[in-house]
DNA sequence: CGTAGGGTTGAGGTTAATCAAGTATGGTGG
DNA sequence: CCACCATACTTGATTAACCTCAACCCTACG
């Protein structure tokens, strides 16, 4: 295992020693898909790397509504704040959104590695400034944009992350449904939908199923500023 | 200095040593009112402390509008993640909406102090992890709730921070102008005006140039829930 | 007394949620 | 292969929230 766990960004580079204290108190568990990795307001058992699958991160509104916050890709690490908390509860909810396996870290001997290991303290603070980094252009995103500049600035995103650059004739693949994306861009599928449709009908993109085919790149990005 | 460093939440109960080696690199700063102390895009110098004063940290929309995100009272710490960052660029800007003195820590001294001691580290992952739980907090707000309800959200939490209970007859200070207050709701003063006069309609509470009679606390709380 | 800044109010338009109904799509059992 | 159903997605009509713009009020202050 002390091996393996330099594959993900969060650990690579890592001395054998740290790696290997690292290994010392992490555990492998396996999620169905649909099945809850842990509830908001429960206490935090510890934090998770995903190794194989995805898994969202949501908050559920008075109403019931229901508001993902993040979809955590393979590779990806996520409720590492939660076990700094004083009372370690989370402060939302997981669910694997597929067949999931995560190596975990349980709270307390994980707390222990952090004091024992300085880099391994630093490779922490480094992934939650990650974090506040990304839930601050959330805010800002969230308050500051309509549906449709948010949907576009996701799928710029997106161009980024599947590492195919964002021009005419470039094909998008949506990797969740439908349903859950609109759920991640803070809105409902049928305004989702229409959106979408909104796009389409002023000729900046094409949808067939869930793939989208930019036809007016620089249209899109112009939205954005 | 050395002393006067364990009067703040972050180091308060950290070691001798610990305040000597933070205080070797700490710098005081004072900003006037009105003044910027750093702007997104521009490279993160350190992180602040402040000592005394008031600080708004807020982004701008591409339209033009800004946006509070977080308003730092005396005492509390704001961009520590923004020295974490590989290009450490600020992802917002900050501005001291009163004369403010800061206790600065440069970035390069002060990531050499966090390698040299664990306890301090330990201290800015539990800090980084509130500013992430607050954040997690803003989203689920900003994008499930009405003004009305961030609103009296808001009011619940000044009065819990300055330590009043939350219950018919109790007044609260607006201790920042309206419009201020208006773009931390993420909203506008016309619409942080009106949301206002109608819960004072309704007769919940009964508002008076910048402060705010609970009338009715429970009814307030209701829409919360 | 005039002006400026913060705050309030009104009319009108836009965005997006809700409710209700319709159209694929993809199994599953016969 | 088809009838059936569940689920995902789409579309339309209606409604509520809230932003925009424009005007107005009030207090402070020269």
């Amino acid at each position: 295992m002390p091996a393996a766990l330099a594959r993900y960004p969060m650990f690579s580079g890592l001395e054998r020693g740290d790696l290997a204290l690292l290994a010392s108190v992490a555990v492998r568990q396996r999620f169905e898909k649909g099945e809850t990795i842990f509830i908001e307001g429960n206490e935090s058992l510890g934090f998770y790397v995903v190794e194989r699958g995805r898994v969202k991160v949501y908050k559920v509104s008075p109403e019931g509504k229901e508001h993902i916050l993040h979809i955590i890709e393979a590779g990806f690490s996520f409720a590492e704040a939660c076990i700094f908390f004083e009372e370690h509860k989370c402060p939302a909810s997981a669910e694997a959104l597929e067949d999931t396996v995560t190596i975990f870290f349980p709270r307390v001997r994980f707390l222990d590695v952090l004091r024992r290991s300085s880099s391994i303290a630093m490779r922490m603070l480094g992934s939650m400034a990650g974090w506040v980094r990304l839930m601050a252009e959330e805010v800002g995103g969230l308050s500051l944009s309509t549906v449709e500049g948010r949907l576009v600035h996701y799928l710029f995103v997106l161009s980024r992350r599947t590492k195919v650059h964002f021009k005419d004739e470039t094909v998008l693949r949506l990797d969740v449904p439908k349903r859950v994306l609109a759920s991640r861009l803070g809105t409902i599928p049928e305004t989702f939908s229409r959106t979408l449709r909104k796009l389409q009908t002023k000729g900046l993109l094409k949808v067939e199923r869930s793939t989208i085919k930019i036809l007016n790149a620089s249209g899109l990005l112009d939205m954005l500023e």
